[in-house]
DNA sequence: TCAAAAGTGTTTGGGTTACACCCATGA
DNA sequence: TCATGGGTGTAACCCAAACACTTTTGA
């Protein structure tokens, strides 16, 4: 065995923080290990890279692999390396973030029922997560958080229809702050990039909302030019109830 | 040969983008490869990662080899990992920037001088580089750009006392847009962010300028906080001809 | 006295914030 | 008729942008 080999002694793998939007709250799918290490406990999704594959093809396979779900977003965040991060060997792993829309579950593949679930991702991140699982999750989150501001991503989050109280909580759900209800609308319906499909939720015990659409052509536009999305939290009280609500759960 | 043991093939390493400023531009650190694959061309220093070295360790291992730095500016930006990427096998690596003052080096180290050099990122970023390190500049000079917007990160490329103009020209060549001259100081100053060392150029062929130093207290404090820097470009014809030189080169 | 860069204030406009009440529906 | 969330406008404020001339030095 020559000296470089030595440096052939490791393995990469890929995790993937897969986020969905749910009951006006953010989530993370979960997977809990039925083996040896950390039996028991939940873990991000990921895999071993196979020595023919990208990262970024790993990170769809382990998607699809798990949800059934193709051609999603996906993003590269972090690589950790730790030397001890793995206890069966040296293991640095590469970690991507998803956006999927629960309503696209319409089957649940049988892999997934067996042991995943969608969690809270303020909850996820009390809870002791597998190997190095926690900061993977908290680096992800503020990603997300980070992304939200600069592209409107969180439409990958929502059903294709929509209200812009949905639109609003998923907001507020990432950013973990209050928004000014009034404020929030001016300021989406400026950027217009939602398509009034003059529609209105039905089978509500309140006024019905109106339901809108992303409109895919005019991201692109943004996608090219740049987008900054800002607001500042609510102070009114009210409205910063929700949030309590969301994040101490 | 386990199956298992088919992940140990590969192998990770770091590349470090090394970035300085001088003469009004911003420079990265390429070294000549001396050996094959891509012999003769400039390459970003990097090395394989030892097996019980975390993956930061790895990238100011390298930085300190080269230049004899210790504790400068370290990020941590993506991982590239095309499976054709490294022509002699399947290497996935880490890259990193760093900024330095150029000013440090005062004592050449002799691994340094032998194949090192300072180039400018515009012309480094239109030739041809080893491997797929144009990939690998060009996302690390997009993350120094951003990370600029967000964190007065800059001050880690100057000497210690600098003026408010070359402050300026620093972030002209990173952001690669013309500023305006008197919104740009009343923005620095009104961060509080420099300390006004009462000094003032010497030998200069024209009127000379404030030295300042920065604040690192108070850059801790932001840190903390969060800060945004953002102007926007200049319109004035004058203030754009010194981009395009730079830019053009 | 000339060249070269330093230094300095004010006005204007656009965008963000704060804020409260009426409306439509199902139970 | 009540509870629940849907939906709407405006005034105040702040910050960013635009903009031009005087000053100081060495050559």
């Amino acid at each position: 065995m020559n000296e470089v080999s030595n440096f052939f002694k490791s393995a990469f793998s890929i995790d993937n923080v897969i986020f969905g939007f749910d009951e006006g709250d953010l989530k993370v799918l979960l997977i809990k290990r039925g083996t040896e290490p950390y039996k028991g406990l939940w873990a991000l999704p990921g895999d071993l890279i196979y020595p023919n594959e990208g990262l970024e093809t790993a990170a769809n396979r382990v998607l699809l692999e798990l949800t059934g779900l193709q051609k999603v977003y996906l993003e590269q965040v972090h690589a950790f390396g730790a030397v001890d991060r793995h206890p069966l060997g040296r293991v640095i792993t590469i970690a991507y973030f998803s956006l999927v829309k629960i309503s696209d579950f319409v089957v649940t593949p049988s892999s997934f029922a067996q042991k995943a679930k969608w969690h809270s991702v303020a909850k996820a991140q009390e809870q002791t997560l597998a190997f190095d699982h926690n900061d993977i999750l908290d680096t992800c989150f503020d990603a997300l958080k980070s992304k939200v501001r600069v592209r409107p991503v969180g439409f990958e989050l929502l059903p294709p229809k929509f209200t812009l109280t949905e639109l609003q909580h998923l907001y507020e759900a990432i950013l973990r702050t209050p928004l000014d209800k009034r404020n929030f609308r001016k300021k989406i319906l400026s950027m217009h990039l939602l398509i009034d499909l003059d529609e209105m939720q039905e089978g509500v015990p309140h006024r019905p909302a109106k339901l809108y659409q992303f409109d895919k052509k005019r991201y692109h536009k943004f996608e090219a030019e740049g987008f900054s999305f800002e607001l500042k939290e609510s102070k009114s009280k009210d409205q910063k109830r929700r949030i309590e609500e969301i994040i101490e759960g």
